[in-house]
RNA sequence: GCCGGCGUGUCGGAAUGGCAGACGAGGCAGACUCAAAAUCUGUUGUGGGCAACCACGUGCGGGUUCAAGUCCCGCUGCCGGCACCA
C-alpha cells in the first residue's frame, strides 16, 4: 500500500467525526473510562507541540480503552478567560467575545486536523454565560458557608498587569503572566478560604495515585507544621503577644521577642514608644523592598529595638526585650516570633548583630559558634531539666502552658487564603453587592448568571479599578435584602475559577438546573486519568482539589477527590536544548508537521522523542525515522501471505502485545513504540506474515496512528471501524520460546552464550554450559567452588 | 539551607540485581542513479591486534553480592520545587 497521509487523514477525520463514534454514552453496561488532558487557553499564536504531546498520552490511553470494550468520556473544552485576550482587545479594539470565539474555532479545526478523539458534542467554553452561571453559583454557595471573605491585607500585586494575584500567581516573587516583580501593597481584597481545607487536600493525597514528586510538591505548598500558640505579656500593660513556634521545648532558653514590622501592637502603644521615628524609618525601608529582596538577605540581619516597651516570658516571668525585623512576617503564624538565639539560627544570627544573650538551654552543640537544633540533655529549664528527646520536652512544656493558662498546642500552614479578585474585565463578574444597610450581599441564585456588561474601553482604571466600575448601569444595583440603593462588586475572577470545576460540566454540559446531574456524577466521576503539566500542580491541582472537596462536603458531587489518577508529561525544548520561545526562534510549529508529514508522524513522535515525563529536545530527523517506520507499516500489505500463522512470527507478536499493552498503562509510550518498530524489523527479516498478523500488529498502533492503521484496517477488507476493534490479547505460553539464549560467566565474566531448555533443568543447563568450548578454555586447569543457575537468565561458574 | 529527581555511546534514550547500549537519529561503507535526493543492505562504545580474540567501559571513591547502571555509604555535578515559615 502506498502511504498518502493527506489523503488518508483527511478520509479518515471525516468519517470518524460523521459517524461520532467517539461521543461517549451516559449510563452503559460497559465499565467507564473518564479520560482527561488540560483544556487549553485558546491564545491567537494557536496550537504548541506541547499541546499536542499533552494531549496525545491520554489520547492513546483512551483509544486503547474503546477497543479493550470501555465506555470512554474523552472530553476537550477552552478555558478562556484571561489576560492575553483582554490585552490584545485592548491593542485592536476588538471586544474579547469575537477574540475568544475566533480563537477557539482556530483551535477547534487544529486539534481536529490530528485526530484526536474527542468527544465534541461536549465542548465546555468557560466564557460562556451557560457554563460562567455555576462558576458564580459555586462561589455563592462557598460565600454561603462563609468560605468567601473581605479583608485588608497585604497582597502581591503586579504593578505592570494592574492587578492584585494569589501567592499561587506569584511564585518566586514574579507575576505569573507578565513576569514582573510583584510588591507587596495593602489593598482590601476577597479571599477564598483555601486554608480551612488544607488538612483535607492534605488528607487526600494518602488515597490519589499521583507521581511522588506532585504528591511532595503539593505538601511543600501546603506546608502543614504542628507547634505550639504561646501568649507572652507586654510589661505593664494588660496585654499578650502571642507568637507560634515549633520549638516550645526551647521556651526557656527565649532572650528576645521579634515582630513583623507591620504589627499592629506598634501601632496600638506608638505612644509608648520612645523611638517611633526610628521604627518608621525602618517600615518604609521594608515596604520598598520587593518581597523578593526581603528573602534574599539570608546572613545580614536587621531590625530595630522598640524603646519602651518589653515583653514578659510567661514562665519565668524574665523581662525581655522586643524587636521588629523583616525576617518575621506577618502573614505566617501571629506575625511575632519568640526568638532562642541557641537553637534557631536566625535568631543567632540576630542576636549576634544586635549583641543579645544567647541562652543554651540543650546541651550537644558549641553555642559559641553557630544554634544547635539536635537533641540534647535539657538545662537551664526549670521542670524540663534533664529531658533528652525533643518529644517528650514538647510534650511536657505544652502540658504546662495548656494547664496555666497561657498556651496550647497548634498547627500552621505556609498556604494563604486565595485572593479571589482581579480588577479587570475578561472574567467571572463576581456575584456580590455592596449594601450600605445590609453590608455585603449575595445576587439571589434565580438572577445568575451576572452577565459581563458591554464595554467600549477595556483598559484598567488608573487607580487600580477594574473596567467594569465605569458603567453604571452595571454597578448601581438594588440590594436584593432591603431593596434601597447598592452598588456591585466591579472586579473579576481570577483565571483559575473556570477551570476549578470544568471536569465536572463536561459530564452533563447542557443542564440549566444544576452544575451536573447526580446520576450523571455517580456513573463518571472521578476522572481515571488527569494528564497535565508540572506548572499546574501548585495552582490549578490545588485550586480545583479544594473546589471540589467543598462540592463534595456540600453534597453536590460523589467524591472528595476529584482525581484517581495524574500523570505529567515533559517540556518538548527546541532542537537547540533551549526552551522553546518566540524570541530564541526555535519554537516547532505542529500545523507544519501535520501538512509536511502527516498528523500520525507527529503524534508518533512526540511520544517516541524520549521518556514521556522528561524534558525532551525536538530533532526533526528522529521525527523522519517515525515517518519512515510508517511508511514501512503501510508496506506490510504487499507482504501478506495464506495461512494463520507464520511460525517465526508468533513469539515476537505476543511478545509485543504484552509490552506494547502494559507500556501504554505506565506512560512509557517511547518503549512501546519501539517494541513496534523492533516487530517490524522482525517481519522484515522473515518477509511474510498472514492476515491476521498484520491485523494484531495494527491494532497495537493504532492508538498511537490511527488514521494509516484505518486505512490498513479498511484495506484488509473490514467495513467496521479499528478504533472499535477488539485489543489484541497474548497467550502467556506463547511469548516464550522452547529454548532460550543465555550468558555463561566464569567469575562473573560473560565468556559466551549458550541454548538452554526454556526453564530447563540444572543439571542440563550446566552440562550445555560445560560443554561449550570457550566456557571450557576459561575454566581450563581450575576447579568449580560454586556453579549458579537462574534459569532463563544466566549461568555463571565460580571457579579458583 | 531544606525536600525531590537525575548523571549510560556523537545525540534522544533502553535495560523485574543476571549478556550494558533495545529502538530511533547521526556517522561510515556499499547497492540503485548520468548525478543527487529518496529507498535498500552492511557497519558503528573505547583501546589493542591482520585475525580469532583480549582488555577496559554506565559522574567520582568505597562497600554488599557468584553477579551492580540498578542495592548501601560518602563525595561531586546538573535539573525541579520550597525557602528568614518561627
Amino acid at each position: 500500500m502506498r502511504y498518502n497521509f493527506k489523503a488518508i487523514e483527511q478520509k479518515w477525520q471525516k468519517k470518524w467525526e460523521d459517524a461520532r463514534i467517539f461521543e461517549a454514552e451516559d449510563f452503559s453496561d460497559k465499565p467507564k473510562f473518564y479520560g482527561l488532558v488540560e483544556f487549553p487557553y485558546p491564545s491567537g499564536a494557536g496550537m504548541h507541540v506541547g499541546h499536542i504531546k499533552a494531549y496525545s498520552s491520554i489520547e492513546v490511553v483512551a483509544r486503547k480503552r474503546r477497543m479493550q470494550g470501555y465506555n470512554v468520556l474523552f472530553p476537550i473544552g477552552f478555558d478562556a478567560f484571561g489576560l492575553p485576550t483582554e490585552n490584545y482587545a485592548i491593542k485592536t479594539g476588538k471586544h474579547p467575545r469575537v477574540i475568544t470565539d475566533t480563537n477557539i474555532e482556530k483551535f477547534s479545526t487544529q486539534l481536529k486536523s490530528v485526530g484526536f478523539s474527542f468527544d465534541w458534542s461536549r465542548v465546555v467554553d468557560t466564557t460562556d454565560e451557560d457554563y460562567y452561571k455555576w462558576t458564580q453559583w459555586i462561589f455563592l454557595k462557598m460565600f454561603e458557608k462563609g468560605l468567601v471573605f473581605r479583608d485588608n491585607a497585604l497582597v502581591n500585586y503586579c504593578p505592570h498587569c494592574k492587578v492584585v494575584l494569589s501567592n499561587e500567581d506569584s511564585q518566586g516573587g514574579k507575576c505569573d503572566i507578565c513576569h514582573s516583580d510583584v510588591v507587596q501593597k495593602s489593598k482590601t481584597v476577597w479571599y477564598l478560604k483555601i486554608t480551612e481545607y488544607a488538612d483535607k487536600l492534605l488528607q487526600g493525597l494518602s488515597e490519589v495515585d499521583y507521581p511522588e514528586n506532585v504528591k511532595q510538591q503539593q505538601e511543600n505548598w501546603i506546608g502543614k507544621s504542628t507547634g505550639a500558640f504561646v501568649n507572652f505579656t507586654i510589661d505593664g500593660i494588660d496585654e499578650k503577644l502571642e507568637i507560634y513556634t515549633t520549638r516550645p521545648d526551647t521556651l526557656f532558653g527565649v532572650t528576645f521577642m521579634v515582630m513583623a514590622p507591620e504589627h499592629p501592637l506598634i501601632d496600638k502603644y506608638a505612644d509608648r514608644i520612645s523611638n517611633m521615628d526610628a521604627i518608621e524609618n525602618y517600615r518604609n525601608e521594608c515596604a520598598k523592598k520587593t518581597e523578593f529582596e526581603r528573602t534574599q538577605l539570608v546572613k545580614d540581619k536587621t531590625g530595630v529595638k522598640i524603646e519602651g516597651l518589653e515583653a514578659v516570658n510567661p514562665l519565668n516571668g524574665k523581662k525581655i526585650p522586643i524587636f521588629i525585623a523583616d525576617y518575621v512576617m506577618m502573614g505566617y503564624g501571629t506575625g511575632a516570633i519568640m526568638a532562642v538565639p541557641a537553637h534557631d539560627q536566625r535568631d543567632y544570627d540576630f542576636a549576634k548583630e544586635f549583641g543579645v544573650d544567647i541562652i543554651e538551654v540543650i546541651k550537644g552543640g558549641d553555642i559559641s559558634v553557630e544554634a544547635y537544633t539536635g537533641d540534647g540533655e535539657m538545662v537551664n529549664s526549670d521542670f524540663l531539666n534533664g529531658l533528652t528527646k525533643k518529644k517528650d520536652s514538647i510534650e511536657k512544656v505544652i502540658g504546662v502552658l495548656a494547664e496555666r493558662g497561657i498556651g496550647h498546642a497548634g498547627v500552621q500552614f505556609k498556604m494563604k487564603d486565595w485572593a479571589f479578585n482581579r480588577q479587570r474585565y475578561w472574567g467571572e463578574p463576581i456575584p456580590l453587592i455592596h449594601c450600605p444597610e445590609c453590608g455585603i450581599v449575595a445576587v439571589p441564585y434565580e438572577e445568575l448568571p451576572l452577565r459581563l456588561p458591554k464595554v467600549e474601553n477595556f483598559e484598567p482604571g488608573a487607580d487600580g479599578e477594574s473596567p467594569l466600575a465605569n458603567i453604571e448601569a452595571f454597578v448601581n444595583c438594588k440590594c436584593p435584602k432591603c431593596g434601597g440603593d447598592a452598588k456591585r462588586e466591579t472586579d473579576t475572577m481570577p483565571q483559575w475559577a473556570g477551570s476549578s470545576w470544568y471536569f465536572l460540566r463536561y459530564i452533563d454540559p447542557k443542564n440549566d438546573n444544576e452544575l451536573a446531574s447526580m446520576d450523571k456524577l455517580k456513573y463518571w466521576m472521578p476522572v481515571d486519568w488527569y494528564n497535565g503539566g508540572m506548572e499546574h500542580v501548585t495552582r490549578h491541582m490545588i485550586y480545583s482539589r479544594f473546589w471540589h472537596h467543598f462540592l463534595y462536603d456540600e453534597g453536590y458531587v460523589n467524591t472528595a477527590e476529584p482525581y484517581a489518577k495524574r500523570s505529567i508529561q515533559g517540556l518538548i525544548l527546541g532542537p537547540d536544548g533551549d526552551k522553546m520561545s518566540k524570541s530564541k526562534g526555535n519554537v516547532v510549529d505542529p500545523l507544519d508537521i501535520v501538512e509536511d508529514l502527516g498528523a500520525d508522524t507527529l503524534r508518533t513522535y512526540v511520544l517516541f522523542m524520549g521518556d514521556y515525563g522528561a524534558a525532551t529536545p525536538w530533532n526533526d530527523s528522529s521525527m523522519r525515522g517515525c515517518k519512515r517506520f510508517l511508511e514501512r507499516v503501510a508496506s506490510l500489505t504487499d507482504i501478506i501471505t495464506e495461512g494463520e500463522e507464520t511460525p517465526e512470527l508468533t513469539v515476537p507478536l505476543h511478545r509485543a502485545i504484552k509490552k506494547v499493552s502494559a507500556d501504554i498503562e505506565e506512560t512509557k509510550f517511547n518503549t512501546a513504540i519501539a517494541t513496534l518498530m523492533a516487530l517490524i524489523n522482525t517481519i522484515s527479516k522473515v518477509g511474510k506474515m498472514t492476515k491476521g498478523e498484520l491485523e494484531a500488529f495494527i491494532k497495537l498502533l493504532s492508538p498511537f496512528a490511527p488514521h494509516l492503521c484505518e486505512e490498513i484496517w479498511e484495506n484488509l477488507g473490514h467495513d467496521d471501524f479499528l478504533a472499535l476493534a477488539a485489543w489484541p490479547e497474548y497467550d502467556e505460553a506463547k511469548t516464550v520460546e522452547d529454548t532460550v539464549e543465555v550468558g555463561v560467566q566464569v567469575n562473573g565474566k560473560l565468556k559466551n552464550t549458550v541454548a538452554i531448555p526454556f526453564n530447563g533443568e540444572k543439571e542440563e543447563a550446566l552440562s550445555i554450559a560445560k560443554a561449550d568450548e570457550k566456557v571450557a578454555v576459561a575454566m581450563e586447569g581450575k576447579s568449580i567452588v560454586k556453579e549458579i543457575y537462574v534459569p532463563n537468565k544466566i549461568i555463571n561458574f565460580v571457579v579458583k
